[in-house]
DNA sequence: TATCTGACATCTG
DNA sequence: CCAGATGCCAGAT
């Protein structure tokens, strides 16, 4: 299995999450075939150039918005993303640039 | 080939 | 809740 193909199976599978619901990059890369390969799906994710896949739906573990060592722009601008399609997401507990998915389980899809 | 790295997941203290 | 440690495994260097 090449890595463009796993890629593919990774954009069909985030194009199926429905707008207002989130799931994780475990469960992503579990749906693709790949259980354990979620940093596959992250990576992924972060040269993702068509516009057309919501990657904002896809999250951490417990709904935590990963932080991507640019001081907390990328996830302020996904947890902007996210709130705009209804998702309630609030700040990590007493943290500046951390956020998370308030009520994670009921957001969660493709459990 | 050897190492380092990372939009991760879990467990422990 | 937080910080560390550990397991994981494909990419990059």
């Amino acid at each position: 299995m090449d890595a463009e193909v796993f890629h593919a199976r990774v954009y069909d599978l985030v194009r199926d999450i429905p707008s207002g619901k989130v799931t994780t990059y475990g469960q992503i890369a579990k749906l693709a075939g790949y259980p354990r390969h979620a940093r596959m799906v992250g990576a992924a994710l972060k040269y993702l150039q068509d516009t057309t896949v919501p990657w904002q739906r896809v999250v951490g573990s417990g709904g935590v918005i990963s932080e991507r060592g640019d001081g907390g722009e990328g996830a302020a601008h996904q947890a902007n993303l996210l709130r705009s399609e209804g998702v309630e997401v609030v700040p990590a507990q007493s943290d500046r640039g951390r956020w998370r998915v308030h009520s994670f389980a009921a957001y969660a899809w493709g459990t």
